[in-house]
DNA sequence: GCCGGGACCGAACGATCGTGCTTTTATGGC
DNA sequence: GCCATAAAAGCACGATCGTTCGGTCCCGGC
């Protein structure tokens, strides 16, 4: 890795965190280079523009979130448990983890992206976001419908279903720790968890 | 009311429709004047600060959200009812009635500050919003403990964590709407309605 | 040891930001 | 209909926005 990406690698990282703490209106070329110790020139550069930028840093942290939450919760055992290990990561990629002083201060940069791109217009950045939620919300849904399979939840369960009822539950808890502070964030979100998974048990007898 | 208060009253109104759609941060007097047909400083006189003009758009969402929501509500029965009602007039409050082409093109307001002032630090505007959030989910939890005292619901049922549940519902909506435009999002949102209401169905016998 | 190219910087651009000041225009009480 | 006052406009300010250009430094290949 020559320098070049060494310093393109450094600046997304640091992007990524400012972006999850002021969104992508709130990222500007002048602050993140002062924040990078860079000149503006040097740094846009690497990118020759906004957009550009933008787009990397979106990708950039797609590949964290498999790094950290996806790739290790699929190795989990088929069915519940890993459903579980996908909660509880996506839990810490939310808040406890990598929240606060860790890779994404402002919590879940996809979140923080969902609600400011929603109302843009079609572009390659809301696209590419659209695009991994979707992926985000397949896999869930797959996910579930493992453990219908494996006979940890009850048959004719809507996997679709699953996943928007998890998925509240998750915006949920992103808005009762960072706006609210909320330290009972954590344990509803768990009980509301249990919850989702009571309804779908598979029927005695 | 005067030219004075009702020019405000038309300033705050189209606002509060761009900052739904592109936040406090992509609100400027600039673009405000413009779509007002006004100057910037002939605004600008109006709010002597952006702060205190953002304070503004929030308390006038706050008092059309009473208005159209809150209020018309409360006048249903007790217990299920009422909050049925109040599900269903949140619901189109968030998208189809008064989102769109309505007062509020980016959806619910509040949805979108939350998550964007939530890492800001403290401040007017982020306690303001804050506060009326938290009365929204007073009531919310009041009106399910009605039920509770009404017999429509299971007796121990937990009336924060219903309101946290239910918020949760409200957000996944949001996002399965905006975001992702999916048609199905609220036919979603009212089966996860009811899954919750079963959930505290009262026990038989 | 020279040279080409990538990495980075400094300065500057036009535009737009929020915000003052001064002046003109419109309004409402008598 | 006059007149004090409120409302709106005009203009300018320093700062910052994304972006461009020209130059400087340093490192690897010949």
């Amino acid at each position: 890795m020559g320098k070049g990406d060494q310093t393109r690698r450094a600046v997304l990282d640091q992007a990524m965190r400012m972006v999850s703490a002021v969104g992508m209106r709130g990222l500007t070329i002048g602050t993140l280079a002062e924040a990078t110790g860079m000149s503006k020139s040097g740094l846009f550069g690497h990118f020759n523009s906004k957009e550009q930028l933008q787009l990397a840093v979106l990708d950039h942290a797609a590949e964290l979130f498999i790094d950290v939450v996806l790739r290790p919760a699929l190795k989990a055992p088929r069915g519940e448990p890993r459903l579980r290990e996908l909660f509880e990561r996506k839990l810490s990629w939310d808040g406890r983890y990598y929240g606060a002083d860790g890779a994404l201060p402002g919590g879940c940069i996809f979140t923080n992206l969902a609600t400011e791109l929603d109302d843009e217009p079609d572009g390659p950045l809301r696209d590419k976001l659209v695009q991994h939620e979707r992926d985000w919300h397949e896999t869930v849904a797959t996910v579930f419908a493992g453990g219908v399979t494996e006979g940890d939840f009850a048959p004719g369960s809507d996997p679709v279903q699953f996943a928007y009822d998890l998925h509240g539950v998750m915006l949920a808890h992103h808005y009762a720790t960072r706006l609210m502070r909320d330290p009972d964030a954590e344990r509803r979100a768990r009980a509301s968890f249990e919850s989702l998974l009571r309804a779908r048990a598979v029927p005695p007898g």
